[in-house]
RNA sequence: GUGGGUGUAGCUCAGCUGGUAGAGCGCUGCGUUGUGGUCGCAGAUGUCGCGGGUUCAAGUCCCGUCACUCACCCCA
C-alpha cells in the first residue's frame, strides 16, 4: 500500500490495539463466565433481519443500515435487510421462529455486535459490542425472574475490572400507579415529562407538568417529589408511602421494587451499587413493569453504560405470548472510552505468559522442547525469534509486557526463570513451576480499580 | 440530520505581521561483545489532509472538499 493515502480511522467504527484488545477479551469473558455461573444459554443471531421487523417507524429507523449487493440490479433497491442495532429485537424474532423447539422459560445470554447510523460521539457508536441476558417465558413470567436477571448482571458487574458501576432500578408500574392515584389523564406523558429529571431543571420540569400535562400545582409537586426518591435499600417505600397516594397498581410496584433491592442486597461492594431511583422511566416503548439502567461512576456524563426492563409483549405470535426481561451491558460505550483516555489498558498486548530465551541455534530445540512443556501445563509461552543478546530478549518481552523470561539450563547451571518486572531471578523446574494466577492470562487494569486483596 | 472546532514526524503539539519545518516523548545505533529498565552520546523520520486561488514567495491568506472532533437529537 502507498504511504501517499494512508487508511484513517473511520469515526464510529473503533478498533483496538492488542492490549486494548486483551482488556476487552478479559471482560467478555468475566460477562460469559458469571451468565453462564447462572445457568444462561449462549446464543449467536445472524447480524441481519427482514427491514420491516427492524423499522417500527421511530426514531431508530433512520439509523439502520440497509444490506444491498454492490452489483445489485437497478430495479432491486435494496434486499429487504438490514443490520441488527439491538440484540433484543433479533432474540425476539428468534423465540418466536424456534418457539417448538426451545424450553420455557428460556434464558440466553449474547454478547454481539450491533450497528446504528448515528453521529458518533464519545461512547457513542456506528459499531459497538453489548452483552444482553434476557429471560422469556410462555403466557407468563412469575416476577421472581426480574430479580434473578438483575442479579445476574450485578454479580457480573460487581466483578468487572471497570470503574464502580451502578444498577438503577424503577418499576412502570409503580411510577403510573402512582400518576393514576394521584388521578392524572396520562400517565404516559407525565413519565416522558419527569425523565427528562436529569438534564432539566427541577423548576422547569415543574412548569411543563403543569402548562402541559394539566396538572395542578400540589400534583405537580407530588410527581417531582417521587422523580427525586433514590435510596440504596428499600427505605424508597417509606417515603412513597409518606407522599400519601394510594393506588392498587402503586402497591404492586413497590412490592416488586422492593423484591429486586433485596434480591441484590448481597452483591454491594466498592465496585458495584444497586440503587432505587424513581426517576428511571426508559423512554416509552415496549418496558411494562421493572427498568434498570446502569451507570459508570465517574464517567456519567457517558450517559448509560446499560439498560433494561420487563416486556410483556414484545414477543407474540396471535395465540401465545412470551414476556421476557432482560438487561444489556454496553462494552464499547463503557471500555472504549475509557481505553482511549489510557485509565484501562490490557495488562500485556500478546497472551505470552512466558519467553523462553534461544541461546543460540543449535539450541533451539532445547528451548522448544522447554516451551511445550510449560504450554502442556496450560501456560501461554513463546520462544525468542532469534539467539540475540539476553539483553535484546528481555527487552522484546518488556515491550509486550510478557512478564517471565525463561533461560533454560546450560551444561554448568539449572534452568533459570526472571520476573522482568522486579528483576528476581530463580532456579526453576519446568514440569512443576507456575506463574502467579493473576499472570498467567492478560488482564484488564484499570487505574479505578482498588489493588486486590492478597 | 443541524451547528461549532481542528487537520504539521509513530504520539502530543509549537511554528509571530507570508520568506520552501521544529520540540518533547517514542524509535534505531553505540557506550555495555550472553541479562532489559537508568544515564550519556550519535542518528533516522514529514508530498504541513486533499484540490484550486491570491502572491516574486503559502504550513501561514482566500475558496472548495474530505476526514476527525464537540454540542444538539437519540441511545448501548
Amino acid at each position: 500500500m502507498s504511504q501517499h493515502n494512508k487508511p484513517t480511522p473511520l469515526s464510529g467504527f473503533p478498533e483496538l490495539l492488542p492490549a486494548q484488545r486483551n482488556a476487552e477479551l478479559a471482560v467478555i469473558d468475566h460477562l460469559r463466565r458469571s451468565f453462564e455461573l447462572h445457568g444462561f444459554s449462549s446464543l449467536e443471531t445472524r447480524i441481519v433481519e427482514p427491514l420491516d421487523r427492524l423499522a417500527k417507524g421511530g426514531e431508530i429507523d433512520k439509523e439502520i443500515y440497509v444490506l444491498r449487493r454492490l452489483q445489485a440490479d437497478d430495479e432491486a433497491s435494496d434486499s429487504g435487510l438490514g443490520l441488527h442495532f439491538d440484540l433484543t429485537v433479533p432474540f425476539a424474532r428468534y423465540v418466536q421462529e424456534n418457539a417448538g423447539k426451545l424450553e420455557f422459560p428460556f434464558r440466553r445470554y449474547q454478547i454481539q455486535k450491533a450497528w446504528r447510523g448515528e453521529r458518533p460521539q464519545e461512547g457513542r457508536f456506528r459499531e459497538f459490542t453489548q452483552a444482553d441476558v434476557d429471560i422469556v417465558a410462555k403466557d407468563e413470567l412469575p416476577f421472581h425472574y426480574d430479580v434473578e436477571v438483575a442479579r445476574v448482571m450485578a454479580e457480573a458487574l460487581a466483578g468487572l475490572p471497570l470503574p464502580a458501576m451502578s444498577l438503577q432500578t424503577n418499576s412502570r408500574r409503580l411510577i403510573e400507579g402512582f400518576y393514576r392515584g394521584l388521578g392524572a389523564a396520562d400517565p404516559q406523558r407525565l413519565i416522558a415529562i419527569t425523565d427528562k429529571l436529569d438534564k432539566v431543571p427541577a423548576d422547569a420540569i415543574k412548569r411543563q407538568l403543569v402548562e402541559e400535562a394539566g396538572l395542578d400545582d400540589t400534583r405537580a409537586q407530588q410527581c417531582l417529589r417521587l422523580a427525586q426518591i433514590r435510596t440504596p435499600d428499600t427505605s424508597f417505600v417509606e417515603r412513597v408511602r409518606s407522599l400519601g397516594v394510594e393506588h392498587e397498581l402503586l402497591d404492586q410496584g413497590l412490592t416488586e421494587l422492593a423484591a429486586v433491592l433485596d434480591g441484590c442486597a448481597g452483591i454491594r461492594s466498592d465496585g458495584f451499587r444497586v440503587e432505587a431511583n424513581l426517576r428511571i422511566a426508559r423512554g416509552l416503548d415496549y418496558y411494562t413493569g421493572t427498568v434498570f439502567e446502569i451507570y459508570m461512576e465517574g464517567y456519567e456524563s457517558l450517559g448509560s453504560v446499560g439498560g433494561g426492563g420487563r416486556y410483556d409483549s414484545l414477543v407474540s405470535d396471535g395465540a401465545t405470548t412470551y414476556p421476557g426481561v432482560g438487561i444489556s451491558f454496553g462494552i464499547s460505550r463503557s471500555m472504549v472510552p475509557l481505553l482511549q483516555r489510557g485509565v484501562l489498558t490490557g495488562s500485556r498486548s500478546v497472551p505470552s505468559a512466558v519467553l523462553v530465551a534461544l541461546a543460540d541455534e543449535a539450541s533451539r530445540a532445547t528451548s522448544d522442547a522447554v516451551a511445550q512443556q510449560l504450554r502442556a501445563r496450560g501456560i501461554p509461552t513463546e520462544v525468542a525469534a532469534a539467539p540475540q543478546k539476553y539483553g535484546r530478549q528481555i527487552r522484546y518481552a518488556e515491550r509486550r509486557g510478557i512478564p517471565f523470561v525463561w533461560f533454560p539450563a546450560t551444561d554448568a547451571a539449572t534452568d533459570q526463570v526472571k520476573d522482568i518486572r522486579s528483576g528476581d531471578q530463580t532456579d526453576a523446574d519446568r514440569a512443576s513451576w507456575q506463574p502467579p494466577a493473576e499472570d498467567l492470562h492478560p488482564r484488564a487494569v484499570s487505574m479505578h480499580v482498588k489493588e486486590e486483596q492478597p
